[in-house]
DNA sequence: AGACGTACCTGACCGC
DNA sequence: TGCGGTCAGGTACGTC
């Protein structure tokens, strides 16, 4: 599930519960995430304060006093859960422990996921992130912007948008929402997004990433209570996930059409966008 | 340099 | 019920 409205959501609850607090302890159960463990990583951690949590596309940093960074990355089915005790399920590779009792716990079945260490003063050094395009929600992220970052580019729109370093953030459900919101095709070239289209669609994510996370937000004060899991919710999508259905709110009469793109689905109104 | 396919790993689901 | 095939929201790497 995780794309910047996931993390951010993430991000935003752990601020609440765990900003100031200390960890104590680390305990990694299993370290071969997508790329090892930092073999120092608890080591690091222990003793650290929690200053505050950030966000960079879809990465997870957490600021600790003495000036380090925890990079986390949550792949694609990684979990992040704050609770009293390890809840000791499947999967439950790295917990985080805080003085005065709480745990923050990495669940991620898959390992795609990642964490690093990071001088905050090197962050926009590091290999992770250094190459990594603009946020979306900032404010200087508008259609010509964009367009810049499209300029020339031979590549399906979708899949520029898929890459990180053209816009940091977006994964396989934003950017076909974004798309179908924006009008325009997913097979479009993206050097041809420009102007008038190139300001649709950074309209487009705009709206789409901030709806999102104003979903996740009020449903994030239900849930962190009931299992203290973060980042899920439930959320309705325009096309995702929805091949054969009608295209919502459109008198088109078309159905939603899943294709294949760099071998990753594709939904999209053949009608409604061009 | 840029674009594409493939690999990484586990689980859920579908059809037989 | 079990089995094989397919698919899944991400990224990095090798190859052309």
């Amino acid at each position: 599930m995780p794309e910047l409205p996931e993390v951010e959501t993430v991000r935003r609850g752990l601020a609440a519960q765990l900003t100031g607090r200390r960890i104590s302890h680390v305990t990694v159960r299993r370290g071969d995430l997508r790329r090892p463990l930092p073999p120092d990583m608890g080591q690091v951690l222990t003793g650290r304060e929690v200053q505050s949590f950030g966000r960079r596309g879809k990465y997870l940093l957490v600021h600790l006093d003495g000036g380090r960074v925890l990079i986390v990355h949550l792949g694609m089915s990684g979990r992040l859960f704050v609770g009293a005790a390890p809840s000791g399920a499947a999967h439950e590779h790295v917990v985080l422990h805080f003085e005065g009792g709480a745990v923050l716990s990495y669940v991620d079945h898959r390992r795609f996921g990642l964490m690093d260490l990071c001088e905050a003063a090197r962050l926009g050094e590091h290999v992770l992130l250094s190459a990594m395009g603009p946020e979306p929600l900032a404010a200087d992220f508008d259609g010509p912007a964009l367009a810049k970052r499209l300029s020339g580019k031979d590549t399906p729109i979708k899949a520029a948008l898929l890459d990180q370093r053209v816009v940091a953030g977006l994964g396989n459900i934003y950017v076909c929402e974004a798309l179908f919101y924006a009008g325009l095709s997913p097979r479009r070239r993206a050097g041809s997004v420009q102007g008038g289209r190139a300001a649709r669609l950074a309209a487009a994510i705009k709206n789409v990433l901030e709806a999102a996370i104003a979903a996740g937000g009020s449903s994030l004060r239900d849930y962190v209570q009931a299992t203290g899991e973060l980042g899920y919710f439930q959320h309705r999508f325009a096309v995702y996930d929805r091949a054969g259905q009608p295209c919502p709110g459109c008198d088109c009469g078309a159905a939603v059409r899943r294709i294949v793109q760099s071998n990753r689905s594709t939904f999209y109104c053949a009608k409604r966008q061009r």
